[in-house]
Parts: C-alpha cells; sequence; structure tokens
DNA sequence: GTTAGTGGATAGTGACACTATCCGTAAACA
DNA sequence: TGTTTACGGATAGTGTCACTATCCACTAAC
C-alpha cells in the first residue's frame, strides 16, 4: 500500500498523513526504494485512532505523540501499558498544590480504599478528581466522593466490559489502543447519557405547559 | 468596583478581561464618565464561570459567547433555559446524517421513550450519544444503548442533585450558571471516577507481581 | 499640577494544525 | 523508449485562535 492508497482507505489527505509522519504520530512505512514505501494495516488503524482521539477527545497533536509513544513502547505487563495510558491521557498535574486540594486528595484515596481499588497512588485522576470536587463546592454543590458509590458502581461494571474488550484483541497494539478509544469514546457517550438526565429531570420538576410541550420522540 | 479591582478579585489580567469585554463574554460596566466604568459582583461572577468553562470544559471563546448568551437571554420558562443551553454546549450537528447513524439515533429515542424521559426529539445529545455507540461499534465494543440502563439511572440520581442545587439559586442568571458549570465539572469528575475503576478492574484482572506492586494509596 | 490609572481602539504575537510547493527519483503507461 | 504520474522528503506559507501590547484622550488621586 502507497500513500495515496492510505489516504483513499483511511480518509486523511496525503499531506496530512505526510504531517503526522514528520510529527511521529504515525510510524514510517517501510522503504522499497529511495522513494517508495510500503503502508499496511496497522497504518489505517493509527490513523483511525487519530482520528478518533481528535474528534471524540479533542486532543491535540502533541498529546497524541505522548499517548501514542506509551501505546508502543512494550512495557512489562499489559495492565502497565494500560495504566501509562491512562495517566497519559490527564493533563500532567502542576507542582503547587494546596492545602485544600492536599486534603480532598487525602479523602479520594481514603475512599479508594474502602472500595479496593488498588490505584497508583500518584495516578493523575486522583488529583483530578479532587480538583473538580472542589470546583463543585465552589460552585454551591455540597458534593463529597463518598456520594459516587451508585456512580462507582454502575462505572466499574461498564469498565469490566470494556477491560475484557481489550483483552480479547489480537496483539498488544491493538489491545492498547482499544483500551484507549473505549475510554475516551465510553466517556463522551456517558457524558451525553448524562445531559439527558438533567433534561429529563429538569422537565420532570417543571413539567412543560401542554401548550408548549415539546412532542415527545 | 474599576477594572483593576476587578482583576484583582477575579484573578484575570486587565487586558484579558478588556478582550472578554469586546469580545461579549463580559456585560460591559456602568460608565461614570466617558473613562470610568463600575463593576459589580456580577462581573467577578461571570469571569469565574468562564475561567470554569475553559479549564474544565476546554471551551472556546466562541463557543463560550454562544452558550453565554443563551444565559443571559431570558427564556419564558427556567427548564427552557436549561435545554436551551445544554444544546448549545453540543456541537451543531453536520447535516450529513448516513442511515447506520439514523437508525441508532431511532434506538436511542425509542430507549428514552421506554425510561420515560422527555426529552426533546432534536435535542443534540442524542445524535452525539448515537454517534458514540457507532464507533465504540466500530472499535469492537458491542455496545447497545440498551446496556446503559445502570449508568442511566445513577445519572439520573446525580441530576437530581444538580437539579435542585440550581433551582436553588436567587436568580436566574445564577440558577443557569450553575446548572452549566455543574453539567460541565460533574461530567468531568465522573469521567475521572471512570478512569480510577479502569484501572481498577485492569489490576484485578491482571494482578501486579507482589515485587513490583505499586503501593496502596 | 503631576502622575497613575481608565475605557476604547488597533496592531502585533506565538502557538497550532495543517497546506502548498518544490525537488530528485521511480513507477506506470503509451 | 519516452512521457506522464506519483512518490518520499524537505521547507515555507496559511488561517485561526487567544490573547498581549501599545497608543490615545481623558479622569481620579495624590
Amino acid at each position: 500500500m502507497k500513500i495515496s492508497a492510505l489516504s483513499q482507505s483511511s480518509g486523511v489527505s496525503v499531506a496530512t498523513i505526510k504531517f503526522y509522519l514528520r510529527e511521529g504520530l504515525v510510524p514510517a512505512g517501510r522503504l522499497t526504494a529511495t522513494n517508495q514505501a510500503e503502508y499496511d494495516e496497522q497504518h489505517v488503524r493509527r490513523l483511525r485512532l487519530i482520528r478518533a482521539l481528535k474528534q471524540v477527545g479533542g486532543m491535540s497533536v502533541a498529546s497524541m505523540r505522548g499517548i501514542l509513544v506509551e501505546v508502543d513502547s512494550d512495557t512489562v505487563s499489559l495492565h502497565d501499558a494500560f495504566g501509562s495510558v491512562m495517566h497519559a491521557l490527564d493533563p500532567p498535574l502542576p507542582p503547587d498544590a494546596d492545602v485544600e486540594l492536599l486534603a480532598e486528595v487525602d479523602e479520594v484515596r481514603a475512599w479508594l480504599r474502602r472500595r479496593s481499588w488498588d490505584i497508583m497512588p500518584e495516578a493523575p485522576a486522583i488529583h483530578r478528581l479532587a480538583e473538580a470536587l472542589l470546583t463543585l463546592r465552589s460552585f454551591d454543590f455540597h458534593t463529597r466522593v463518598t456520594d459516587f458509590e451508585s456512580a462507582a458502581d454502575s462505572a466499574e461494571q461498564v469498565a469490566e466490559l470494556e477491560v475484557a474488550t481489550a483483552r480479547f484483541q489480537p496483539d498488544r497494539t491493538a489491545a492498547v489502543e482499544t483500551m484507549l478509544v473505549g475510554t475516551l469514546v465510553y466517556e463522551r457517550a456517558l457524558a451525553e447519557l448524562r445531559r439527558l438526565a438533567l433534561e429529563a429531570v429538569s422537565a420532570r420538576t417543571e413539567p412543560v405547559a401542554p401548550a408548549r410541550r415539546r412532542g415527545r420522540q
């Protein structure tokens, strides 16, 4: 497969593929001459992944490069690879953490321990969750981690399915790519589900007058 | 309060406030002379909201303007205002929808009907959810809306709390702003929770050897 | 009366994600 | 065999975005 065929089967323009090659998002093809290279299904899959990360995850080229380096590196266990990708997904932590945030982080960690969730102590998601909880509190939501038991149960349920699907993949790279795309796209799906729940609850709380009633779907 | 004081109490630079004023993200102050204006708490609150939308929601100035127009417009009911903001949050739908997507949209709508969720038929979230489900399926996840019953239950639970908190606000603008920030920040929090769940499930599925075991938090 | 700060306008900056062009070479076709 | 097309690789250019800097006439504060 030459570059124009790769462009055809991925829907990405030749110029853009060249750009991604330069940026190291897509591995180079196998050279058959000074100006001819062979690309394969691996490259098509990679371009599909890049499109998903960009469109659904809103990721920048720089952060995709960071993630894809983790995808391609062969760490010892698949779990380690998942972890690296997960940690690379969250933006790096700023070094300045105030007391309030640290206290919240401790609460989250204690909650995780009670749930028997085995998480790396330095997982960025812990900090990001604590941060979000603090922001919520500054906007009048009296939310604590402990209010998330039911949400955690349902997240765990979906996670089982995702991990199973990822582990079912034929090779390691495909497994990590599946985990990555699953993380982001399920996130999007569940966020949209939440928005629908908000609209439904708001409608129930303040029923719409019959005259102006929206048609039911 | 003059602009330098507003800058102080919001942590946003004077130059940036001027920029937001030009862009219509922040309402103009009350002019007391040709070159003097008064700002108040409303402006501080707005700047805090903008920071949250930008940092947590990753929103662009253009989309924030679109949202904030909805926040400031006084529609008839609070529910309508919530709806407008919700619909403005999702990017506008492309006019080209293929058969596959439309079928998925129908499935989502049928599911919503079964759940008795009263949603506007044209809610962008329906399309976005259908889109995400299709993407998941193209990546080996055999996911259907009906797999989200438990997730929907827990989303509904959190939504109750959010709507109650928003309705508790003193004035309409504050209520809509609260709903908006709640939508995005809870989304972030639940996404991080999900990432933790994935790490926990992955660890459980492939236990880490004791020698390399990460310390429990 | 001097100086610092103000609202408002305009121009400039740096990052980002491509996109276009050029080059020497190789493949595909006539 | 010649000619056209496509290739890989390099470099330069483009449009958008979110500020940022500078300038101006003017006012407030010391």
